[in-house]
DNA sequence: AATGTAACGTA
DNA sequence: CGTACGTTACATTG
């Protein structure tokens, strides 16, 4: 729901207007919505199935209506605003009119209780609700208009019903939604005028004679809004036009004759009542601080994020002051030259929240302000461009101190930061971005004013949300200004600490984090940092040879359907090959059908059009290309690439990858893995050494499930697909084929991610029948996988979450799901996420135990990778006995210490070593 | 310019 | 109709 609901907020975001709202005026301005029409519109223009909080609760027609309603705030800049509704169905008009209104449809299911909510929600915005039985939304609002009017206030009417343009004159204006809710076409009596050639006060006339169909009302027929007008205005108004009926010739006048009463019943009935009886006039209406806290609870509850920012970002300036309170409170010290030190030690006991501002990108960071403050609400900030020698000196003293604690948010990014400037930064107790990701491993950010926004109820001014890597523009501004920032984001750090540290400890995840991730996070520093070597030389070797592919592939493509095209776009070579050449259609997607890689493999097969062939290579040499010019610019002036290992992104507590990703390099193919030959060893070094483990997932499933035959399997040391295969097809070991032996694999591989048996059919190009009786007869052998496997899923629906081995949560609310899809997707991320995350627990132990180890040794040897399951080390002279031996020891022992005691099964380790990581590997 | 889609590389 | 990622180019949108 979350991305549907950006997307909605995105194309919500601008009321477009005819004209701009006037601002900087004196005169009060009353905003007046019809709060029914308004959320219907809404309900009908955002698709419900994109809008429901977890529990179900629909709240499209909610969010339509909000969003709206702060576009106009933030727009029109009303002093005064009131939301009127419908009171029940009965109104003196059905009374009039039985079937007034009657072709209404009931109202849907998803939309009952929306309105409920919105009402809800503007009663924390304290923006005054009416509604009076018997009349109409719009019969209080003609009426609040016409006393505000009077008052010498202007008016805007925001309503989707257009017998208000009734009351457009020239201090009131009706905003009309044009489409959905975001934009309004703003109805002033210039613009009544050119669009029905009337006066807005006749516009009902004219109503009167066309007909309404939204209220059931039958016009004349025949007659239209030109006629209509013509007649209008050549007998001044609508009793004109009745009382000389008779006068009028053709068709059309002999349709009016007839439908005398019909017009008389319209015109009596789209007149607005201006003299309802209300509680409270314009004056009441004054625009009111929010109950902030109420809705907050409750943008909580409809769990609206994109929503509340936009919301609170347009309070005005000495709004936002106020509620910055917590921030504005904190106590910004000038310490004076040489002040720091002190300021320091006074508080040598305390863990500090410690905000950088700076760029963090491994090898090239650099920072240029820093702020910390203290739990009493006091801070202190400086400027490292400008900084005095005795705090500079005070500062890296206590950066760098390990028995100094410091909280931060992003602390790798600080590092590299700092780093950047000499600055050496330890004893990091608390990140407040990894203490969020154990407790919600599913988000995909972690900003640090979403945090506050989230767990403090504070927020941080979006200035003050700039991240490490982008206030340099900031430094434009005051300074002053950009040092209280800081302080802000310190003072949320340690804030934070406190109630993040309570949810880390309720989720049992205090140890992951202290023992685990926090570590880990300043060993993955020093890797990035390091990078690896790569050969420049022959990388653009490479570049020139998959470049010649390239070319050729493209060149013979276009010479057989005898033109040139654009073979990277899938638009362009459908129409080749499904329009030009006629082929048969592939898979559908989104935007036609798709060419990839299997479906073009495919149409070769049937087709064999030499089309195809080229395609493919072009794909192959394109990509190759692509992937070796990117590793080209990575390369930093130390000759090396610096990735950057997020610790924060994989929902199963996997490392990601990324500028570049070095997780994803080519190694299947041949050409791919020339790509590997250009990551070499460095200078000062003697070789690379690369140390894997072999089907950890398999082993890991095999210990979770404590399936005897599984475990049996691994502790005999036979081929694990070969021992598997004899006992599912009841041969001997030996006797497994190659053909048993890949279709084991793939099956035991596929059991880990949920692999269904139309999956694995089309996988090994089999029939599902066979997949089927295959993965009986797997499960008959091995039962204890099927009963982990399922049990897994019953206990994840009943704790909401699963876990890894060392207890790493992941939350997945939509196993209780009523919809098929998301409920089987995440059946399939429930079985996943304990073998992958736990294998990925288990790497992580092994990384901290070779660190410690290199370090305790005194080796110069160092790591430099992780993909996943394999880590590749830089190894100096003279150390690759001890480094092979310490990286197998760690690797393999690394659960030895997991709840429970060992693993039921042993871990094996291969190390390959080599000048480049292709020869290293293995 | 920003965003989404298709495609494809890895474990 | 198998999990977890990141990057790229193209196409569409503002």
């Amino acid at each position: 729901m979350a991305k549907g609901m950006s997307d909605m907020a995105d194309r919500l975001a601008p009321v477009s207007a005819d004209q701009p709202a006037t601002t900087g005026s004196t005169t009060p301005r009353l905003l007046l919505i019809d709060g029914h029409s308004m959320a219907y519109r809404a309900f009908y223009a955002l698709p419900v199935e994109n809008f429901a909080t977890s529990t179900g609760q629909p709240t499209n027609a909610v969010f339509g209506f909000t969003s709206m309603l702060a576009n106009l705030l933030r727009d029109e800049e009303p002093t005064h605003v009131a939301v009127a509704f419908d009171a029940g169905r009965t109104t003196f008009r059905t009374e009039r009119l039985e079937s007034y209104k009657g072709n209404r449809a009931s109202t849907p299911e998803p939309f009952r209780g929306q309105v409920d909510i919105i009402r809800a929600l503007l009663a924390t915005l304290h923006v005054q609700v009416l509604d009076k039985p018997g009349v109409e939304a719009d019969d209080i609002l003609a009426t609040l208009t016409a006393q505000a009017r009077d008052q010498g206030m202007e008016v805007l009417v925001c309503s989707g019903d257009r017998d208000t343009f009734q009351l457009v004159g020239p201090t009131v204006t009706v905003l009309y939604p044009v489409r959905g809710v975001s934009e309004m076409s703003r109805m002033t009596p210039d613009a009544v005028e050119a669009k029905y050639g009337l006066p807005p006060a006749r516009y009902p006339d004219l109503a009167a004679l066309v007909g309404e169909t939204s209220d059931n009302l039958p016009g004349v027929p025949g007659v239209g809004p030109k006629t209509a007008a013509k007649w209008i205005t050549q007998y001044d108004g609508l009793p004109g036009v009745l009382e000389n009926a008779e006068r009028i010739t053709g068709k059309a006048g002999e349709s009016l004759r007839a439908h005398l009463a019909q017009v008389e019943l319209n015109r009596e009935l789209n007149r607005l009542l201006v003299d309802v009886e209300l509680p409270v006039g314009p004056e009441d209406l004054a625009v009111r601080p929010w109950d902030r806290q109420a809705l907050h609870e409750m943008l909580d509850e409809l769990e609206f994020r994109t929503l509340r920012d936009r919301l609170f970002a347009m309070l005005p300036d000495e709004t936002r002051d106020e509620r910055v309170a917590t921030a504005a409170a904190l106590d910004l010290v000038q310490t004076g030259d040489g002040g720091l030190g002190a300021w320091l030690d006074a508080r040598a006991d305390e863990v500090l929240g410690l905000d950088v501002r700076g760029s963090g990108a491994p090898a090239r960071g650099d920072a240029w302000g820093v702020a910390i403050a203290d739990g009493a609400g006091q801070a202190v900030a400086y400027d490292l461009t400008a900084i005095e020698p005795a705090d500079d000196a005070a500062l890296a003293a206590w950066l760098g101190d390990p028995d100094r604690g410091k909280s931060l948010h992003a602390a790798k990014e600080a590092w590299h930061a700092l780093d950047g400037r000499g600055l050496a930064l330890r004893g990091v107790r608390f990140d407040t971005e990894l203490a969020a990701y154990l407790c919600q491993p599913d988000r995909r950010a972690y900003d640090l004013p979403d945090l506050a926004i989230g767990y403090l109820r504070r927020e941080l001014s979006s200035d003050a949300a700039t991240s490490a890597g982008q206030g340099a523009l900031d430094l434009e501004v005051d300074g002053a200004d950009e040092g209280r920032r800081a302080a802000v984001r310190a003072a949320a750090v340690r804030d934070l600490v406190d109630v993040l540290g309570g949810e880390v400890a309720d989720r049992g995840a205090t140890t992951l984090l202290t023992d685990l991730e926090l570590p880990l996070q300043d060993v993955l520093a020093r890797m990035e940092r390091t990078g690896i070597a790569i050969d420049r030389g022959y990388l653009s070797s490479l570049e020139q040879e998959f470049d010649g592919r390239v070319q050729g592939a493209a060149a013979d493509a276009y010479a057989v359907i005898g033109r040139e095209v654009n073979l990277g776009s899938p638009k362009q070579l459908q129409e080749v090959l499904f329009d030009q050449l006629g082929m048969p259609r592939t898979k559908r997607i989104k935007t036609g059908w798709t060419t990839d890689a299997a479906a073009l493999t495919d149409l070769f097969a049937r087709t064999g059009h030499p089309f195809l062939e080229h395609l493919l290579a072009h794909r192959d040499a394109i990509r190759l290309r692509q992937t070796v010019e990117g590793l080209l610019r990575s390369v930093g002036d130390d000759g090396r690439i610096h990735t950057t290992f997020q610790q924060t992104i994989a929902a199963t507590g996997r490392l990601s990858s990324a500028d570049p990703n070095l997780q994803n390099i080519p190694i299947r193919t041949e050409a791919g893995r020339q790509i590997r030959r250009a990551f070499v060893v460095g200078p000062g070094y003697s070789t690379l050494l690369t140390a894997d483990y072999s089907q950890i997932e398999m082993r890991i499933m095999a210990h979770l499930s404590g399936d005897e035959g599984l475990i049996a399997a691994f502790r005999s040391g036979e081929d694990l697909h070969s021992y598997v295969g004899s006992r599912v097809f009841g041969v001997a070991t030996g006797d497994v084929t190659p053909a048993m032996r890949s279709k084991i694999k793939a099956m035991s591989y596929g059991l880990a991610y949920g692999l269904s048996s139309y999956g694995l059919s089309q996988q090994l190009a089999i029939e599902v029948s066979e997949a089927s009786a295959l993965m009986t007869d797997y499960f008959e052998r091995f039962g204890g996988v099927r009963d982990y496997l399922t049990g897994v899923v019953d206990e994840a629906r009943a704790t909401g979450y699963t876990a890894t081995i060392l207890g790493r949560r992941r939350y997945l609310p939509d196993l209780t799901s009523d919809n098929r899809q998301r409920r089987e997707t995440a059946e399939r991320m429930a079985l996943n996420a304990p073998i992958q995350g736990s294998a990925a627990d288990l790497i992580k132990v092994a990384m901290l135990g070779v660190d410690a180890e290199l370090t305790r040794r005194g080796l110069r040897s160092r790591m430099l990778l992780q993909v996943h399951d394999e880590l590749v080390l830089e190894v100096a002279e003279g150390e690759r006995e001890e480094v092979e031996s310490v990286v197998r020891t760690q690797m393999a022992h690394a659960g030895d210490g997991v709840p429970g005691g060992a693993l039921d099964v042993p871990l094996d380790v291969s190390v390959g070593v080599g000048a480049s990581w292709h020869e290293a590997g293995h």
